[in-house]
DNA sequence: TTAATATATGAATAACCGTTCATATATTAG
DNA sequence: CTAATATATGAACGGTTATTCATATATTAA
């Protein structure tokens, strides 16, 4: 069939599209990432986390809500390594995980003309 | 209160974090560009359209689903400036809106060790 | 104009997800 | 050991969201 009238310039396209879609479980693994730090609770203390480590009660402080919320949060942005952790006595000191999350934010902010 | 035994250091990462905080508007609008591209399905139209603008009927050839389904996405998408739309006699064809786009697909699939 | 094609959309349902509350675990102090 | 502090976690509730189904709109053909 030819839906719109160009079937041999979009019939190239599809079958490039379809060869290079990435597996099933690299999309659902993006998907996990992005929904980690798609929502605001946890974008806030991605943003938090820029200026250095913190404990929890420290996050908890800067950002708000209470410590359970921010806890189960954090629990989700290590689970998707945007955040590390590591203990120090009693605390838990939390960290970004690596340079690409401060990255990905500059670029959508970027794309959204947000400074920050 | 000294929750953590270094006040000191961690009351200035504090005072510097709550001080930079995106606004609530800009928290907002970072969180709708993420849920945006954080589904699989719409992640799929967006790695499909890499390759060069697309009609609907050829996204759903590419990426699967009904026409219906992949039509709300496409939706999403668009309000979220992720893609563009222009008329082309009966169909409508979509591409990616901006390069960053791409560069964000591109960094978070480094943070995963994706190749795609 | 009418019929056909391409795309969009409203409503409804089901699955998912963030928060809260209560409680559990782990570390340190006494 | 016990008490206190810091953090994590399970269950439940409420809100959000992706999909489906039916239908609507817009463009072209006849």
């Amino acid at each position: 069939m030819d839906y719109c009238g160009r079937e041999s310039e979009h019939a190239r396209i599809v079958a490039q599209a379809k060869e290079n879609m990435p597996a099933e479980e690299e999309i659902e693994r993006l998907s996990a990432s992005f929904k980690a730090i798609s929502e605001p609770s946890r974008l806030r203390i991605l943003f938090a986390l820029r200026h250095g480590e913190m404990c929890v009660y420290h996050i908890v402080e800067t950002v708000g809500g209470t410590q359970s919320a921010v806890s189960h949060q954090l629990r989700i942005l290590r689970a998707n390594r945007m955040i590390k952790a590591r203990r120090d006595g009693q605390n838990i000191v939390y960290s970004l995980a690596d340079e690409h999350i401060l990255a990905v934010l500059e670029l959508a902010c970027a794309h959204l003309n947000c400074k920050f």
